[in-house]
Formats: structure tokens, C-alpha cells, sequence
RNA sequence: GCGCCCGUAGCUCAACCGGAUAGAGCAUCCGCCUUCUAAGCGGACGGUUGCAGGUUCGAGUCCUGCCGGGCGCGCCA
């Protein structure tokens, strides 16, 4: 089903090819002008120049070419070659009619699909999540379901951090804190065989490991005695000593627990929880491999690739593969992780939702892969964004200027909405369960839309007093219009009103049918250029859109077939709003 | 020093291959609830798109320089 831009869209270029112009310039798009038009082509003026024409010329034979098409209600020249087309209400009608009847409420899918891998959310081991790992949760949730709603096979992986000399930093840290656990971890160790009694190990949670590792990690920079201890711990880890995994095996089922609790309330989830232990077999092999190629060079005894290009502005550093000691390092990782990743899943893309700040890392990773024939050029997308600062401007910190943890964020924002619930005087007659149901649920919608609405790349300033209000561009907002919509049909089925076919009269309702059909245009941006804040603004428009009509054009009160119209373009907008929120990561509940 | 990103209304942000009068929200002011959830709707106010040049019929958008801010620049991840 296509929708009226591109169907319009297919009609000017084809008038614009029978007057001998290229067909590409009659590209449709919405009106700058809704006093004027509904959609405008401005191709007349790039043909003119193509062409030598004049630009009005150009457009009065492109629209003698229009004349007589149903679908167009007028079509007129403006300013100096602009092709002005205002829709018949009779198609508009008919168009209201099929979104109502299309589930994908206008929705294409892919003409090819791909096997798509979004790398999103990124938690480490030991460490809480914090503020930092908000955007690329909500931004690659998005992501995900927005290319897997199109038609790809998508797989959302979360990529842990989880490997490494800081798990011999934290493995140490604990042996020294806790006298029972040191004599288990060794005992397995020096045994060969996993211990029989784990339940010493219990005793570990991850507030000690969070509290633990900025000591453990300040001291191994400190005393070199102390940092070597941790690298042969790691070094034992890494060769899985029975202890040392045995106790690593607990830091990862601890931190699990905390993450699946804050990706479960910020409505995130993941197909795979690979982390970088998973590639640890894969590193010897493909380091030998790599050598074999003859892409690894000695220097300053580490070996590295190099990356440089012709063209490049400056030069960009050489992907440290092996370090002078020995180890393999973080690009190493991810090396291997695109090496597996093509075993496993042999991904047509992979989408890195990861702060813009490893721009040069992931640059420098995709052009190692691509020497060494784990990736294609362009199969590699580092979708960066940009940090979430403070009212001042300045990446965020609590009042004490430490690091937010993210579980107290969630907690900071539900709090805000159970209040602002209470100020407005809802939930009085909710069961409590119900009541934190919606509270949770505004909280997140708070939270990502606003996120959403701004460009990934951007940065923005966390408020939380904005973000949580009902008013205005926010996600409470869109929460209460989609609320109010069901409210409003749940009375039109009480009363036995049904639903019929669409008559567009109204000009908000002319204005709600003409934004419904720009869902699939806001849908592939978003798609295309990796930016749910086209597919966000397309939901508060439809909002706004759907508002305007609610205001102008009562249901219940209307005549039987004015209501039955209606009452279709109320069920259509709901379910695409409901759909794009769906995208966006957010859901909406029954009332509010 | 080199490189990347950013600078748009008082504030927070948009702006679809370069198109008409640069749009929203907040804030401020004025209207609208005996009828579907007013958490809403209508209206007003608010701009030399950091500055200076250039390309173009046309520039917030492309190019050059400058000013201001953020970030990154091999043995952490």
C-alpha cells in the first residue's frame, strides 16, 4: 500500500519524464505551505537549470501533464516554479480507508531483507550501569525494533564487558577482602576441578564489586607490585583457572541480576548476552591468522595493523592487536566479535549504537576488519550519539558529582510520575498495583521520548522536571493522548457505535488523514539514516494532529455515519500511534 | 598541535538531495470546559540561524577563514 507522497511522487515524475526532463526531479514532499497545498515538487526549478529552460515554463508543461487526475483537487504554479498539489478529499478518503485496514497501518517493509545485528547497551561486569549507558539502551532498542518491524532478521546482542585485567584487578580485590573465599579459590585452583561448595561465593554482591574495583583500580595504578598480581590472576582467568573462573562465574551472575532488573524496567531486552569471554578462544587463532595474511607489523614491540588511507586528512592510529606484553587488547575484542559475529550470523550489517566518542576506535576496527576480510566495506555502522549533560551543560553527575547510577535514575523518574499522577488527581480509585503499572510506565515514556526527539548525534540536557511534565512535547504527553483515544472508544463500543467507512470533510480531519499517511516517510528516514527522532516527532505530530480533531470534531454526540467515520480514524490513529510508541520502546496503558 | 562534532527564539530542541514566510515545546500574555479524559484546543509575543566572505536563480544546509563550546588522538575499555 503505498502512501499518497509516493503515489503522487510516482505521477510528477512520470510528468516530468514525457516533457524530457529527468524523472528524479519530480520528487513529492509534504508542503512547506499548508495554507497552500498539501504537497509541493520543486523540481522545476532544478530542471530549468539542467535543462536551460525557464523554471515556470518547466512547471506549466509538468502540470498540464497532471491535469485530470483524480486524486488532485488542484494543482498550481507558485513563486518562481513551484508545483503546488492539493489532494481531493474523495482520495484522502479512500486512504484513511486502507490505513484503517492495512495491520501495518501504512507501514511497508523492506524490499530486501538483511540479517541486521544491533551491539547496543554495553554493561560491564562488576560495575552498576549508569547514566552513560541510558542513550544506547534507548536509542538501539529503537533501532532494533525499527529494523526488525521493516522486515529484517535482527538480533539485539548486548555486548558485556566482561573479560579482562579488570577481572583480575576484582578477583584480587575480593581474595584480599574475604579470607574464606581466597582459601576456595585457591584450593580449586590448585585442584584443577571447580569447588564443590560454591556458597562462600555468595557472599559477593555487586555493591561490594562496585565498591571494590575504583580501589583495586587506583592501586594497581599506583603499585606495580599489586598491578602485576592482577595481570597474573588474569592471565590464570584467561587460561580458566578453576578458581579464578569459579569466583568470575559469580561477578557475571551478580551483575546479570542487576542488569536484567534495569534493562527489564527501562523495557529493553536482548536476543544474545554474548560478552567478550565469549571471542577469548578466538583471539590466538585469529591473531595467527592475521599474521599469516602479513597484516600484523612489529612495533614498538606490539604488533599492530595499520589502517591509514590514501585520502585520510591525518593519520589514524594502527589497531594494537597484540601489546608489548603480550595481551590482546580492546580492538582486539572487537576484532574477534566481528570474526564470530560472521560465523554465527554472517550479519549483512552491524549496527554499533555506542557513544560518538569511540568514533576513531570503531573507524579504525571496521578498517582492520575490512583488510582482513571479516566485513565488507559498509557492513560495519558506528551509530554514535552524543552525551546526556546537566543543566549546566556539562556531562551528567549527581549533586555529590559523582556518576548517576542508572537503576537510581529509573527510581528518580518513577518518583517524579507517581507525583505528578497524585498532583493531578488520578489514581484514587487504582488498585496500587495498577498505579505503579502507569507510574512505571510514564517514567519511561519520560525518559525516551525524551531522548528521542532529539537527533541521536546531539547532545542534550537531562531535566527531569520538563521531561516528566504533561505538557508539551513529552512522552506523558503522547501517554495521554492514546489514553484518552481508548478511553473514547472503549465508550463508542459501550454504546454499540461501530466504526464505518471514512468521509473526509473537516479540516482537521483532512489535516489528522494527511499526517497518518506520513508514517511510513518518518518510518524509512528513521530507518535509513539510523534517527528514531523522525519516527518520534512523526508520533507527537499524529498526537497533535489527532488532538486538533478531537477538539473540532465530536464522535459520540455525531450523526450515525459522520460517527462511524470518525470513529475509524480515532481506531486508526490509536494503533499507529500505539505502533510508532511500539518502535519507539514505549507502551501505553489502558487509562490513565 | 592534528582531527571530528556542535553553535538556530529568553530556555530545551527540530528542520526530509540546497527551495516559498526557519518550525515545535517550555516560559510570558489573551481566549475556550453543564457535551467524548482541559495532562487539551485556539490566538499573541518571540529570529541578522556565532561572525565575515564565497558558490548558486535560491544557503540554517555546500566551500574558505575566524570566534566560541564539546570530544578524540597506540600498549585502559
Amino acid at each position: 500500500m503505498t502512501d499518497l507522497k509516493r503515489a503522487l511522487g510516482e505521477v510528477v515524475e512520470a510528468a516530468f519524464a514525457a516533457i524530457g526532463a529527468p524523472p528524479e526531479l519530480g520528487r513529492v514532499t509534504p508542503s512547506d505551505r499548508p495554507d497552500l497545498a498539501d504537497f509541493q515538487s520543486n523540481g522545476a526549478l532544478a530542471a530549468a537549470k539542467r535543462l536551460g529552460r525557464n523554471p515556470r515554463e518547466i512547471a506549466t508543461a509538468v502540470v498540464e501533464q497532471l491535469a485530470g487526475d483524480p486524486r488532485l483537487a488542484a494543482v498550481e504554479i507558485a513563486g518562481p516554479g513551484f508545483i503546488n498539489l492539493k489532494v481531493a478529499s474523495g482520495a484522502l478518503s479512500e486512504r484513511a480507508n486502507g490505513l484503517a485496514a492495512d495491520p501495518r497501518l501504512g507501514a511497508e517493509t523492506v524490499a530486501a531483507p538483511r540479517r541486521v545485528l544491533v551491539d547496543y547497551g554495553g554493561p560491564n561486569v562488576a560495575k552498576p550501569m549508569h547514566v552513560g549507558h541510558l542513550r544506547a539502551s534507548i536509542i538501539g532498542e529503537s533501532i532494533k525494533r525499527l529494523y526488525r518491524f521493516r522486515g529484517d532478521e535482527v538480533i539485539g546482542d548486548a555486548h558485556f564487558g566482561d573479560w579482562g585485567y579488570q577481572m583480575g584487578l576484582l578477583i584480587g580485590a575480593v581474595m584480599d577482602e574475604s579470607p574464606a573465599i581466597r582459601t576456595l579459590v585457591e584450593a580449586a585452583n590448585a585442584a584443577g576441578a571447580a569447588p564443590a561448595d560454591l556458597s562462600p561465593l555468595e557472599a559477593v554482591s555487586l555493591a561490594d564489586l562496585d565498591r571494590l574495583y575504583p580501589e583495586a583500580a587506583a592501586k594497581g595504578k599506583a603499585d606495580t607490585d599489586y598491578r602485576d598480581r592482577a595481570r597474573r590472576i588474569t592471565a590464570g582467568l584467561q587460561s580458566k583457572q578453576a578458581g579464578y573462573y569459579a569466583l568470575w562465574e559469580r561477578f557475571r551472575a551478580v551483575t546479570q541480576v542487576a542488569l536484567e532488573r534495569d534493562f527489564h524496567a527501562l523495557g529493553v531486552d536482548f536476543d544474545w548476552w554474548k560478552g567478550e569471554s565469549d571471542v577469548e578462544d578466538l583471539i590466538g587463532p585469529m591473531v595467527t591468522e592475521l599474521d599469516a595474511m602479513g597484516l600484523l607489523v612489529d612495533d614498538q614491540g606490539a604488533r599492530i595493523i595499520r589502517v591509514t588511507r590514501d585520502g585520510d586528512k591525518r593519520e589514524l592510529p594502527p589497531l594494537l592487536v597484540v601489546s608489548s606484553e603480550g595481551s590482546a587488547m580492546y580492538g582486539t575484542t572487537d576484532l574477534a566479535t566481528i570474526l564470530d559475529r560472521k560465523r554465527q550470523f554472517d550479519p549483512h550489517l552491524v549496527i554499533y549504537c555506542v557513544d560518538q566518542r569511540q568514533a576513531d576506535h570503531f573507524e579504525i576496527v571496521f578498517r582492520a576488519a575490512c583488510q582482513a576480510g571479516y566485513a565488507a566495506e559498509g557492513q560495519l555502522e558506528h551509530v554514535g550519539f552524543g552525551t546526556m549533560n546537566g543543566t549546566d551543560g556539562k556531562p551528567f553527575k549527581t549533586r555529590e558529582g559523582g556518576v548517576l547510577k542508572l537503576n537510581d535514575m529509573i527510581e528518580m523518574t518513577r518518583d517524579k510520575a507517581r507525583a505528578r499522577l497524585r498532583e493531578a488527581g488520578l489514581g484514587e480509585d487504582m488498585t496500587p498495583e495498577e498505579f505503579e503499572d502507569i507510574a512505571g510506565k510514564v517514567a519511561v515514556a519520560a525518559l525516551k521520548f525524551a531522548d528521542l526527539q532529539n537527533f541521536r548525534g546531539t547532545s542534550y540536557v537531562f531535566d527531569l522536571d520538563r521531561f516528566t511534565s504533561f505538557e508539551g512535547k513529552t512522552g506523558p504527553y503522547l501517554l495521554y493522548q492514546a489514553v484518552r483515544v481508548k478511553s473514547l472508544l472503549r465508550r463508542a463500543a459501550a454504546e454499540g457505535f461501530d466504526q464505518g467507512p471514512v468521509t473526509v470533510a473537516e479540516p482537521a480531519e483532512r489535516d489528522l488523514v494527511l499526517t497518518l499517511d506520513a508514517f511510513d516517510a518518518a518510518l524509512t528516514e528513521a530507518y535509513d539514516r539510523y534517527a528514531p527522532n523522525a519516527l518520534a516527532e512523526h508520533a507527537y505530530r499524529l498526537s497533535q494532529a489527532f488532538s486538533k480533531f478531537y477538539a473540532a470534531c465530536p464522535m459520540l454526540s455525531a450523526e450515525p455515519v459522520v460517527r462511524s467515520s470518525r470513529l475509524t480514524l480515532a481506531g486508526a490513529t490509536l494503533r499507529q500511534l500505539e505502533l510508532a510508541l511500539d518502535l519507539l520502546g514505549i507502551s501505553v496503558p489502558e487509562r490513565m
